[in-house]
RNA sequence: UCCUCGGUAGCUCAACGGUAGAGCGUUCGGCUGUUAACCGAAAUGUUGGGGGUUCGAAUCCCUCCCGAGGAGCCA
């Protein structure tokens, strides 16, 4: 009965993510007329430059361009119309005088619909009212491609609605930002690593088992045997730190848990960086070093996307090392004075971690855990060997535990014993300790979560904006 | 999996036991510097599905479905 219940359910499940890629209340719309693409050049001067940027605009000024794009939105009135008109970069207002266009032209700008792709021409002008300098003076205007009832209109939805149409809410400014900022955190994360000589390992995805043996993971067929998605890449990066010293990884993960915040994804992007004779003390500083250089980062060059997202800046300057350390000892003090209690041994929740971490401007460090509810694989406190070499970096503003790391068990049976006390499967974790086995090396390494951290820089509340395409739990479309 | 709140026009919401409405979007008309432009007019509904109470249900009850937020777990 239980078990027919849940076929059930998840029958029930399937049809309901079908019903939502059919789109119900879609698929008028879609039938109402075909899509066109009108391929014909409009007549163009040989002086008209091809602009395939918006930042290259400025260095047009008072030049003939011609770009193609999209209908951000429209203003118009009898004789005059203001387009704006995205393409890669950003969006460039494009205006036209009735008598400065032809009469096709005009026709078209008349008609002309939001998120239709349309080819300008014009002469470049400075324009103190341009949030960009420049506007384009149009004086050839082409439809491409005519939308009709683009569901995202210049007004406010509702998350539910978006999700459903992420695949067009991506055009949208505060998203676009987002992504940009994404994008400026990815390029950081590889520039700091590649500076500073480690050699990036791509870990595998699929894998036999699990890697820490608590979380719940995605399981596949492999040939008739199980296979694991990965949910992090770290284990296989230690026999790596070992052929070249110091590496990082950096790859998608993927969670099991039936999590449902706004802080949980079931697929999320994971950079593992992993150093060979690092210890604690190195370790700490390392993180510190890197979170403060990617903030410094995103402060210098994503000033225009923290602006579109209203992001307080001020909060973000203060990110600069070293930053507070405490460890879990001091910090059960601190919540039980501030009337949380907890006792020593039990671990954090979100509530605690926003606690701890609104007492401090700057992210803060906790170290030194209980070792029971850490990953075996943690290396113990010479002053407490109750407590393991771990730490987790909190960020401030709520956002909560954005690294995670460790130094490393690196003797070999101090590991094994581990294994056997967490009852993992020793045969499968053989390779694993074959590090130590081999020429055993102190190492430590953290984790840190893409999305998490950028949702602290850009001020979002929760993790479906800072990724293109959110996995969530029962939730896969599109 | 559990707890809380919600589902009404394409979208965001109002009506809370007595004729289903507004703003935006759409369509039509007007406007030569708009910045979510503005002004005027028009069209738009199986009130999530099923069952029940009632003279009468969007409204109250039961149930299922869906969504949002949170808990646990974690990055």
């Amino acid at each position: 009965m239980l078990a027919g219940g849940r076929a059930g359910g998840h029958r029930r499940g399937a049809e309901q993510e079908g019903g939502g890629a059919a789109g119900g209340r879609r698929r008028p719309g879609e039938a109402a007329g075909e899509v066109e693409y009108n391929p014909a050049p409009m007549s163009q001067p040989i002086s008209a430059t091809s602009v395939t940027s918006i930042r290259e605009l400025s260095q047009h000024a008072g030049q003939e361009v011609e770009l193609s794009g999209w209908i951000d939105n429209k203003r118009s009135s009898g004789k005059i119309a203001f387009l704006q008109v995205r393409t890669a970069g950003g969006v460039v207002q494009a205006v036209a005088g009735r008598k400065d266009v032809s009469e096709e032209a005009w026709a078209d700008i008349e008609r002309v619909t939001q998120e239709s792709t349309v080819r300008v021409r014009g002469t470049v002008k400075e324009d103190k009212r341009s949030p960009i300098g420049v506007e384009i003076q149009a004086n050839g205007f082409e439809i491409l491609s005519l939308t009709q009832d683009y569901p995202i209109t210049p007004k406010e939805h509702g998350t539910a609605f978006l999700m459903e149409h992420r695949h067009l809410w991506l055009r949208s400014s505060r998203q676009r930002a987002a992504l940009r900022v994404r994008s400026e955190v990815e390029q950081g994360i590889r520039d700091f690593f590649y500076d500073r000589q480690f050699t990036l390992i791509d870990s595998p995805i699929l894998t036999p088992a699990a890697c820490e043996g608590t979380s719940t993971l995605f399981e596949t067929d492999y040939f008739g045997d199980k296979a694991y998605l990965s949910q992090s890449g770290q284990l296989y990066l230690e026999p790596a730190a070992a052929a070249l010293g110091k590496v990082y990884c950096f790859g998608p993960t993927f969670r099991a848990e039936k999590s449902k915040t706004r802080r949980h994804l079931m697929e999320f992007w994971m950079v593992e960086p992993e150093v060979a004779f690092l210890e604690f003390e190195g370790l700490c500083a390392l993180t510190e070093e890197f979170v403060g250089y990617l903030a410094a980062r995103i402060l210098d060059r994503s000033k225009e996307d923290l602006k579109v997202l209203e992001r307080d800046t001020a909060k973000l300057e203060k990110v600069v090392p070293p930053f507070p350390r405490i460890t879990y000892t001091q910090a059960v003090e601190i919540l039980n004075r501030e009337g949380n209690p907890l006792k020593w041994g039990d671990d954090f929740g979100g509530d605690e971690e926003t606690i701890l971490a609104s007492q401090f401007d700057r992210p803060v460090m906790v170290t030194r855990f209980p070792a029971s509810f850490k990953a075996f694989y943690m290396q113990p406190d010479p002053e407490n060997p109750e407590t393991v070499l771990g730490l987790d970096l909190l960020a401030p503003e709520g956002y909560g535990e954005i690294i995670g790391g460790s130094q490393r068990i690196h003797d070999h049976d101090l590991l094994l014993s581990r294994i056997q006390q967490h009852n993992l499967p020793v045969e499968a974790f053989q390779w694993y300790l074959d590090v130590r086995k081999y020429g055993a090396f102190p190492h430590s390494g953290f984790g840190m979560g893409i999305e998490r951290f950028v949702a602290w820089m850009t001020g979002l509340t929760h993790l479906r904006e800072t990724i293109p395409y959110p996995r969530m739990l029962y939730k896969i479309y599109p």
